[in-house]
DNA sequence: TTTAATTGTAGTC
DNA sequence: GACTACAATTAAA
């Protein structure tokens, strides 16, 4: 119960990057919630409680767009630009990459090893996964790690990291769990600041999950930079056009959001749909790399 | 816009 | 094991 209070204290102001994606969030809530009667950038500021221009600033400098151009960003017409150009890259890429080895996925250079339920558990019943809460360009970032490499990533709002905490270790229940900043710190760097995204040493993840979840995952890992795809372009590339309904669902386990692009999977008509970290922060993502690319 | 068809998971019995 | 509810869907009426 100690570590619960600790948990529960809300960290105000853990740093500036922290409290400045607490304001995005709100400013993107608020434009696409009320994209009907659009409120102006002085009704917002208003609503924050800082001045329009300060606001603005604000804005363009965590997103690189104006919030305009942010909002704009993240509408139908642009995921479906997103979509469609070059048709369909993802399904020309074959898999080079067996179960497990290095690959060129994305942007982010990953070696990514695959780790079925049924093996996590004859193997992984007493391995221990290191974890540890950093800010991040989406707010507070759970990160956990074994010494294989990067097994977790989850967000949590500001006093709210106890929820994303109970939410990861349920999924490996036989785990131990040991608080460790210093462990998992690296890894923040390295995700979340794109100038080392291309760097010699690949990242080192590791997913654990069913075959269907896997084969997913690895789908999702082939998606560009700044790209998107439909949920049911997955399901096409893992050779189960119809169960697009269950990519979904696999999608949303996946372990390691963002480095698992899953923000990058639209629905077939170009709108954002659900997210289980909070769809505003899937825009915020979106519109992130849309701004830095 | 509402509806029915669909598929993999997890939980229950 | 079988059965059920559920989820980041989709195509069709």
């Amino acid at each position: 119960m100690n570590a619960l209070a600790q948990f529960s204290t809300p960290a105000i102001d853990v740093t500036p990057e922290g409290s400045d994606y607490e304001t995005v969030r709100r400013v993107i809530e608020m434009i696409t919630l009320d994209y009907r009667d659009q409120p102006s950038l002085e009704t917002i500021a208003a609503e924050i409680g800082q001045s329009p221009t300060q606001l603005q600033k604000l804005f363009t400098r965590w997103a690189g767009l104006s919030p305009k151009a942010f909002l704009q960003a993240v509408t139908i017409d642009h995921a479906k630009r997103l979509l469609g150009t070059e048709g369909l890259p993802l399904l020309e890429t074959s898999y080079e990459v067996g179960l497990s080895g290095p690959g060129r996925l994305h942007d982010l250079f990953v070696t990514h090893e695959a780790m079925s339920p049924g093996e996590w558990k004859a193997k992984g019943g007493g391995l221990m996964i290191r974890y540890g809460f950093h800010p991040s360009p989406f707010g507070l970032a759970l990160v956990m790690a074994t010494d294989r490499g990067l097994s977790g990533l989850a967000f949590a709002d500001e006093g709210r990291e106890r929820e994303a905490l109970d939410d990861m270790t349920r999924r490996w229940p036989n785990a131990t769990y040991v608080e460790d900043k210093a462990a998992t710190e690296p890894y923040v760097g390295r995700v979340f600041d794109r100038s080392k995204w291309l760097c010699d040493r690949p990242l080192r993840v590791v997913l654990i999950g069913t075959d269907f979840q896997m084969r997913v995952w690895q789908s999702l890992l082939k998606i560009p930079y700044g790209k998107a795809v439909t949920y049911s372009d997955v399901a096409n590339d893992i050779g189960q056009p119809s169960a697009s309904r269950a990519v979904g669902a696999a999608v949303g386990a996946n372990p390691i959001s963002f480095v698992v692009p899953c923000h990058r999977a639209v629905a077939k008509n170009g709108a954002l749909t659900g997210y289980h970290w909070g769809l505003t922060r899937k825009r915020a993502m979106l519109g992130w790399e849309t701004g830095g690319a």
